[in-house]
DNA sequence: GTGTCAGTTCGAAACACTCA
DNA sequence: TGAGTGTTTCGAACTGACAC
């Protein structure tokens, strides 16, 4: 068999035309909010010609295994047919594993031969779902996990660093980029932040929100910061609301459709089948109308929620970029008198500058990096829906890196090979080349300038909806072959009838012209999670001067001596560099060679090597062999089976949660607790602590007014009552792990108050 | 009562790595 | 070289909430 070489890659020396607004959308959050998201914003403002909406028709399916040789053969075969009769070159999307086995067989295949013009590309969507599961590995340990579930569920967490909830993983990336921007420019710029519960509608905070009058903000604020302590506390709603580009992919959109091949032919032809539209972009005129009258009920609704959180500043740059952005939304300026604006230059000057005062940081280091690869994944994204074919192509060139570096290696392979058969297109097919460079190596499903999306995506939804959607075959049609080909067959068909209903009845289809993030109702969630990881970002701030080592900004566990991966660009860097003149087929990739994270297992040293261990792993494997090998297992117990006992530490080292309520229950459960004989108890003894959580702390009481109506309390509750509360020593105590899990590792202040100190409080406990 | 959807869990396949 | 282990990726099945 053939060998496939990794050539090397040419720098693409692509300069970016339109970071600035990828900077102002990320630094706008910080200083007013709410706004749309990103996604929302970017489509605010880019309207732009673009090659038309594309059409999609389905092909037969072939029956057999999707990773089968045999069937990605028979799919190019077809391909190669179907393109000869349009007289076109054929283009051809897979996943990974698709990818590399039609790469084998048409690297195998003589280069005159109909199978050698076959142009070959790597599913952007599922190159930025690996993506996605890169940051996950490279982040694992760091504090991004328990930041991203303060606002979503655990599991739903994991799914998002694993690279499977792709809409969840780009919204919790993106707010938190913002989050953490916000930080930076709190520390750059001179600000003052206020937090709002407003309860007008959006343009108020348009006019409340004027960096140049500090005064009537600050007093607005004191109005509405009495309103937001009646705010009620949100539920963790789950992120269920798509992008209508198509950013989204709900679990049905991740399965894969191996079982199917198509090929898409991108043109500017009319869609056919009504069936290739989603149902959130579905809008009928008569619809439309009573939608948008519900919406804007339910935003009226919302917007009294939005929680505003933002920042007051007089620096002229920032000031500059807020005048830009209001320019851009009143269209009083265009795209390109921004970019030319040289306030950008400057203020990501001075963010560069305060970034590299940090270098000696290695936190700070590790989230810096995390930085730029969220920016990777807005270059990738925009790419994509802009049709920028030289900015995809220099997205995939920086992503190669950091999936080294995560041992992403398929990945690492594959796109390597893709991006240097991309490049050589130049000169092997310079037309196709050029008509990727107008944009047409994405597919719009919507006539919009922001809506290009993928192939393999497209590929995905539109199957996929209009398979397990009304008349699709999940729906009692049954999927076996004959029931599939009249389906497919009969699609076109069915079209002319839904078209001819339409124009018989009057009611068009229409997408909606607004972005989903334009709503308000996401921009007031996209607000409340904000507030809640800036909040979480404020008290375990990653970008403390003085914090030398590589930590877990929540637990503080630092890292050992052999973790690196706050230098993971580097160290994929090296491994991408190596990869040039090596065989693709007989390449090994070391796992030693890939960047160490925090999450790495805790390692010992025998005979000068280093092994990991898992303390849980150990000790279950160690009591089954002894349960094997001895009779009495209190002999075994009588040696350490792993350096900490895992009933009592977790794998981060630091000791396990009290569960007091479950010791209780225990109690009452299993032995007398019966109350008479504290009938003839004359003292009563109270837990101080547990006491504390009994009365709600009134507002702007004082600590001495506080005392005051616990020592009533108590004494109208209890005859003859002692409080005893629990006080520990400075020196090393058994309290020790639980102050530092509470601190987060972080060292808190002193707060120095007396009997006449009003307390400030925040849900019920002193601040 | 039914259908849809998000969330969760579990398992299998493929592949890389390690070790005897 | 083969067996065992670990990781990644993917899919199926189940559950509960919610809308109609």
């Amino acid at each position: 068999m053939q060998g496939i070489q990794f050539n090397e890659l040419d720098e693409l020396k692509y300069i970016d035309q339109h970071w600035q607004l990828d900077m102002m959308s990320s630094i706008i959050w910080s200083l007013r909010s709410p706004v749309p998201a990103w996604s929302g914003f970017m489509q605010m403002i880019h309207k732009s010609s673009h090659p038309g909406k594309s059409s999609m028709i389905f092909f037969p399916m072939i029956d057999m295994e999707p990773g089968d040789m045999s069937c990605v053969y028979s799919t190019l075969k077809f391909l190669c047919n179907e393109a000869r009769k349009y007289s076109k070159c054929p283009i051809i999307t897979f996943d990974q594993p698709l990818y590399w086995k039609a790469l084998l067989i048409i690297r195998n295949e003589p280069e005159d031969a109909s199978f050698g013009k076959i142009i070959l590309r790597l599913g952007g969507f599922h190159l930025e779902m690996s993506f996605l599961g890169a940051i996950g590995h490279i982040m694992a340990g760091s504090g991004l996990e328990e930041l991203l579930e303060t606002v979503y569920a655990p599991n739903a967490v994991k799914h998002m660093l694993s690279g499977k909830a792709v809409s969840r993983a780009l919204r919790g990336h993106f707010l938190v980029e913002s989050a953490l921007n916000s930080l930076i420019i709190q520390k750059v710029f001179t600000c003052e932040e206020i937090v709002t519960g407003d309860a007008h509608p959006l343009p108020r905070h348009e006019k409340h929100v004027r960096c140049d009058n500090e005064e009537e903000i600050v007093a607005s604020d004191n109005d509405a910061r009495s309103r937001n302590e009646k705010q009620p506390t949100y539920d963790n709603e789950e992120d269920i609301l798509t992008d209508d580009a198509g950013l989204c992919a709900t679990n049905e959109e991740q399965n894969d459709d191996e079982n199917t091949h198509e090929i898409l032919v991108d043109d500017a032809r009319p869609c056919t089948t009504d069936e290739e539209q989603t149902d959130e972009e579905i809008l009928t005129d008569e619809v439309v109308p009573r939608i948008r009258n519900d919406e804007q009920t339910n935003e009226n609704k919302e917007v009294e929620k939005i929680i505003d959180r933002s920042f007051v500043t007089k620096d002229a740059d920032l000031l500059g970029i807020l005048e830009a952005f209001d320019g851009l939304k009143d269209k009083t300026l265009k795209i390109s008198d921004v970019i030319e604006d040289k306030v950008f230059e400057r203020v990501q000057c001075r963010i560069s500058d305060y970034k590299d005062s940090l270098v000696d940081c290695k936190t700070a280091n590790l989230w810096l990096t995390y930085l730029e690869m969220v920016v990777l994944l807005h270059r990738f994204v925009r790419a994509e829906r802009t049709g920028d074919w030289l900015l995809h192509l220099d997205t995939v060139q920086r992503m190669l890196p950091y999936f080294a570096a995560s041992g992403h290696n398929l990945y690492l392979k594959s796109a390597y090979i893709y991006l240097s058969d991309m490049l050589k297109m130049r000169t092997s097919h310079p037309d196709i080349y050029a008509s990727f460079l107008s944009g047409q190596h994405v597919v719009r499903r919507t006539d919009r300038y922001w809506a290009g999306i993928w192939t393999d995506l497209t590929i995905e939804q539109v199957l996929m909806k209009s398979l397990k959607s009304s008349g699709g075959l999940t729906r009692g049609r049954g999927m076996s072959e004959f029931q599939r080909a009249v389906w497919i067959l009969s699609s076109p068909v069915c079209a002319e009838f839904s078209l001819a209903m339409q124009n018989l009845t009057g009611i068009q289809y229409s997408s909606s012209e607004q972005h989903k993030d334009s709503y308000a109702p996401r921009q007031a969630r996209n607000a409340k999670d904000m507030k809640t990881l800036s909040d979480f970002l404020q008290e375990r701030d990653p970008f403390q001067a003085d914090m030398k080592e590589l930590r877990n900004i929540d637990n503080g566990v630092t890292a050992d001596a052999n973790v690196n991966v706050d230098h993971c660009l580097e160290v994929g860097q090296k491994i991408v560099k190596s990869l040039a003149g090596q065989d693709a087929m007989t390449h090994v990739f070391k796992r030693k060679h890939q960047a160490t994270t925090l999450a790495t297992k805790t390692s010992v040293k025998v005979d000068d090597e280093l092994i990991s261990v898992d303390p849980q792993l150990m000790f279950q494997r160690l009591t089954t062999i002894a349960r094997e090998t001895s009779p009495d297992l209190s002999e075994i117990f009588k040696y350490e089976l792993s350096n900490v006992p895992p009933a009592l530490f977790d794998n981060s080292g630091l000791a396990r949660e009290a569960h007091k309520s479950q010791l209780a229950d225990a109690i009452w459960t299993d032995r007398d607790c019966g109350t008479d004989s504290l009938q003839s108890c004359r003292l009563f003894v109270l837990d101080g602590g547990s006491l504390l959580h009994r009365l709600s702390w009134p507002q702007k009481s004082t600590f001495g007014e506080i005392v005051q109506m616990y020592t009533q309390y108590v004494l109208n509750k209890f005859t003859n009552p002692c409080v005893v509360f629990d006080g520990y020593e400075s020196a090393p105590s058994t309290k020790d792990m639980t102050h530092v899990r509470r601190c987060k590792g972080v060292e808190s202040r002193k707060t120095v108050f007396n009997e006449s100190t009003v307390c400030i409080k925040e849900r019920g406990i002193p601040r």
